[in-house]
DNA sequence: TAGTGGTCTAGACCACGGG
DNA sequence: CCGTGGTCTAGACCACTAA
């Protein structure tokens, strides 16, 4: 019998969440298997079957755990998403499951502050300069999107991280720093010369524009984020 | 004391956050306004605290309410709902003011349900038609966009109404029906040849196309509405 | 201190899936 | 039929807010 601690400073669904996220990250719990039943949960921990059921939800909100009336609770099979701004928010038209999401990046640089960053990040008059992140997104070896980050001088510090992975957890993990969405604008635009070439589309080609204004959670401005997208195999779901 | 059956189909969380669902779009709780505290509903509808709480945490995650610890459950404040899915969430680059819309009916018509229709309002095979309108909308004299709105068949009686306002207006102040968001989508499409001549402008254009599945306040299907924008002017703002 | 939401328990019965 | 998750109850104690 495994045993979560009622003197921990978090609760007995948090700790029991994170063991069972754990376990799946571990590789405890493989893809499309199923995990304990709840009654099993609840005598393993010895915890009631509410609290087993409070945590299970906290997993399935996470799309970690997928749940099948009478037959039992299993480990989804993609992943990623979490954020409702973050890149996976685009759903193929396919409804797919399962897809591989790999992010290059391209360049950093710093660069003339645009009107938009001024405005937004409250810069003096060609003052400072802004960090700016390109990277290239692939969904099953397929590029669909070009993300440009601009960020404040402040943040100099994220060129020398890794990153290939997701922004958002390295600003969450290692600086304690958690976005929350401002404002998101979607639009039409058209291929540039480099866009229709990293993404391998004829220029000019329809494509949708999406521009994140993004603060953090104590309300200051954290970055303006511009995503380029192939429009023809994708779709942007809300919520 | 009010009332929820326990015959109902629906589970007593469900009607309860329909009730409270309700009371809020007609007003009886207003914005910021704090709503019963969790053992006063129980009373009221004779139901268990962990019941009400389950409607509530619906409720809170339709952000409609938000909770504070050792204060009470009061009602969100940005009331998005009306304007999110109407046309004018649209906002030209040019940070408009003082633009003129104007609507203007081209069909109505029943026609066979799509699959989606099929779906989303739980048809029986090739049973109902649906009620279909479809409306041309202008800013400042320029036709910006096609709206194609399916209904169920019980909502034959607004092929009567004038359509040239507000649908939601007259849901709201005739039938006390107060729509509320289910999910939108938008992608990018291309002028067919209607369009491009509603919208005067080249076959193959292309456009943004969203689309909103929206439910009442009594979650149930009311319609699915499909917008064909000319992306050339405008572009779409989320919250 | 009184009242609120947050956590947790132990148990009941129901609805679905598969042998 | 059994085992699964889904709903619901009645009650306990804790943590936070405000007077």
């Amino acid at each position: 019998m495994k045993s979560l601690k009622s003197t921990s400073s978090m609760t007995l669904y948090e700790q029991l969440a994170n063991t069972i996220r754990n376990d799946i990250y571990e590789g405890k719990f493989k893809q499309d298997e199923r995990i304990p039943s709840e009654l099993e949960l609840s005598d393993m921990y010895s915890i009631s079957r509410s609290t087993v059921r409070k945590a299970i939800t906290l997993l399935v909100q996470e799309k970690l755990l997928v749940k099948i009336h009478g037959k039992g609770t299993f480990v989804a099979s993609p992943k990623v998403v979490t954020n409702s701004h973050s890149f996976l928010s685009f759903t193929d038209n396919v409804k797919s499951m399962g897809h591989i999401l790999v992010t290059k990046t391209i360049k950093i640089s710093f660069q003339e502050p645009s009107h938009d960053d001024i405005e937004f990040f409250s810069l003096d008059e060609s003052a400072d300069e802004v960090l700016v992140i390109e990277r290239l997104r692939f969904i099953d070896g397929i590029a669909i999107g070009i993300e440009t980050v601009h960020f404040p001088k402040e943040y100099e510090f994220l060129k020398d991280e890794n990153l290939d992975k997701s922004l958002y957890s390295i600003l969450k993990d290692k600086y304690k720093i958690y976005p929350s969405m401002g404002s998101k604008t979607i639009e039409i635009c058209y291929a540039t010369l480099e866009e229709s070439t990293l993404l391998d589309v004829p220029r000019g080609t329809a494509l949708m524009l999406i521009e994140d204004k993004v603060f953090d959670s104590m309300n200051n401005p954290l970055h303006i984020s511009k995503q380029v997208i192939r429009g023809d195999k994708f779709k942007y779901a809300i919520q």
